[in-house]
DNA sequence: CTGAAAGCGCTTACAG
DNA sequence: CTGAAAGCGCTTACAG
């Protein structure tokens, strides 16, 4: 394995130089650092990134915490992040993390805790204290895209005014007698992803003077296609009065719902209105209306923040203001339609 | 920052002996490794990985090289492989490879040539001669788990037979006029996985007398749900004569195909039995007959033999027969029926 | 612009 | 069972 001193004798110079020469750092004469290039190119140098490392303290390395990666909006993320990281010679090094418990707390106590990454980005994980606290004791960026958790730069759309808004659309339409599907806790976590979207929904409610009649109104699943699927049938197989609109946490939630309302005799949207949020890559297929977010892109923007915060790129470009959120937009197709009266 | 030269003057022992304490390499007295233990969780002591990589000359990380990471088929192998990574302490370095390109390049030439990982799992790529090469000039493990690539260590599905029993399960079934909706790239490269299967659709076919009636009946197009739509419509909404019956390559072109077979009108499986390959997460709620495989399990299969390669766990643990082909089965729901004649 | 030297934080023969 | 010393492969003040 060529080392940076087979690079420095073959140059003819002391490994000083060919480091500086090797890494831009320091002047070196352009005729010497063309020396030096020739010379490692020529033995197939690349340097030791752990040797590098050990003397900067920098590892080029990013940390992504993350809770699923083969849930739809997450992977488009997780791509959005390593292409953007990718390019600015960044490796990322994935945890999954789950539900709290061991193997939660082991990434946090044991991988998260190394010298080994120099940031950590946690995707749609809602923080406790502790880890927060855990990570912020490393004394190195934290910056989470979604979730929850104080004290960090936190990028997020804003998910009470999608609920809202999605809301909203189902009202204008004339619906009154309108569901929601939440994800899981949204009733006990109001300040989680779900519990946000579940509050625009009830507020949209409330501010057109309709109350959801009762728990039966707004149930919570997985926000997944099997959870849409399941709460899809609890919800229109009741033989009682049955919506006719739904709001769901999710698009694949609402795929899950559309598969429900099929089996059921259900047409949607002559019989049901139907409204997402995600902008899921099959949500045109399934002409499904969605107020539609662009993961790919949040991975990317929360990359940037990571590479501000860790004094990368343009000295002068100031942090994207956190306190704006993401920008969402309503798709209308064909899931969504006036109430027949 | 606490470093080992704390813990042993903590504990009052030299350096050598606080980290054969902690790493429980080498003879230590039982009294003086409970002393160095409570020095280092006093002070919340955590090796320096990258210190130790240097002496030891091992990363404890694997690099892993994906196509796609939000693909189903892909997120789930990628799930299996986290998870097992972890439980065996090693960290895992993502890389998202394209085709063929500078990008791609890149991730072989800079990225995967340091000495960052200790071996690389290579899932889903058709890996190049010279990129094959590159890596085992690294002298560093190499499992490939799918795509193609000859030298390494391969864990696969026999796609040919997966082919194969798809197209058999529909002509016992009496279809003969059978259609395949093959991935991108089938005829052109028959080793990789899409040629492989196709070339199982033809085998079963011409063993049964039946040719394709030409070029119509092999369409090519991305494995995905929008490849599987288009290419369905353009089968389907055909004025000729339209099949009976339609083997996908994936059970993501599958659900494209029955979309598209939907909008022109035609029964799934009424008028048009459907097959796919994977055993995706969604199959059971489409009621999609397929070739199932649990990429999940793949994932930790192919980790596990990347670690026996590292010498990890149990010293007798042999190799699982790589040339054993990765287990699959045939799982019939509503979308395949007899022929009605 | 260049070099000699120190040092990053560990682990591992080598002695004892 | 334990310690002193060397060394992994780099980078960075410090001189010159």
């Amino acid at each position: 394995m060529a080392a940076i001193s087979d690079v420095a004798r073959l140059a003819g110079v002391s490994k000083a130089t060919a480091s500086r020469a090797l890494s831009g750092r320091g002047h070196v004469a352009p005729a010497t650092r063309l020396r030096v290039e020739q010379a490692a190119a020529q033995i197939g140098y690349v340097a030791s990134p752990d040797a590098a490392s050990l003397v900067t303290g920098r590892t080029k390395t990013v940390g992504v915490i993350i809770p699923h990666v083969n849930r739809w909006f997450y992977g488009e993320v997780l791509e959005g992040v390593e292409r953007t990281l990718l390019a600015a010679g960044y490796d990322l090094m994935l945890y999954h993390v789950g539900a709290p418990g061991a193997e939660r707390d082991r990434v946090f106590d044991y991988f998260l805790k190394r010298k080994r990454v120099d940031a950590v980005l946690s995707v749609g994980i809602d923080l406790e204290a502790s880890e927060l606290a855990s990570l912020d004791q490393r004394d190195k960026p934290v910056v989470l895209l979604g979730g929850s958790g104080t004290g960090a730069a936190r990028l997020a759309i804003d998910d009470r005014a999608a609920g809202q808004l999605a809301t909203e659309h189902l009202l204008h339409l004339g619906h009154s007698r309108i569901a929601h599907l939440a994800g899981t806790g949204a009733a006990a976590n109001p300040h989680a992803v779900p519990g946000a979207r579940r509050r625009g929904f009830l507020e949209a409610m409330s501010a057109a003077g309709l109350t959801p009649a009762g728990r039966a109104d707004v149930l919570e699943a997985e926000m997944s296609l099997p959870g849409g699927y399941e709460s899809g049938l609890q919800l229109l197989g009741h033989p009682g009065r049955r919506p006719t609109a739904v709001f769901t946490a999710s698009d694949e939630m609402a795929f899950g719902l559309m598969r429900a309302a099929d089996r059921l005799g259900i047409a949607v949207p002559g019989d049901l209105s139907v409204i997402g949020v995600d902008g899921h890559e099959y949500a045109e297929l399934f002409g499904l209306t969605t107020v539609e977010q662009d993961p790919g892109a949040q991975g990317a923007t929360a990359v940037g923040v990571v590479l501000r915060l860790l004094g990368e790129g343009p000295d002068a470009d100031p942090l994207p203001d956190s306190g704006a959120p993401l920008p969402t937009r309503l798709v209308v197709r064909s899931s969504t339609v006036r109430l027949a009266r």
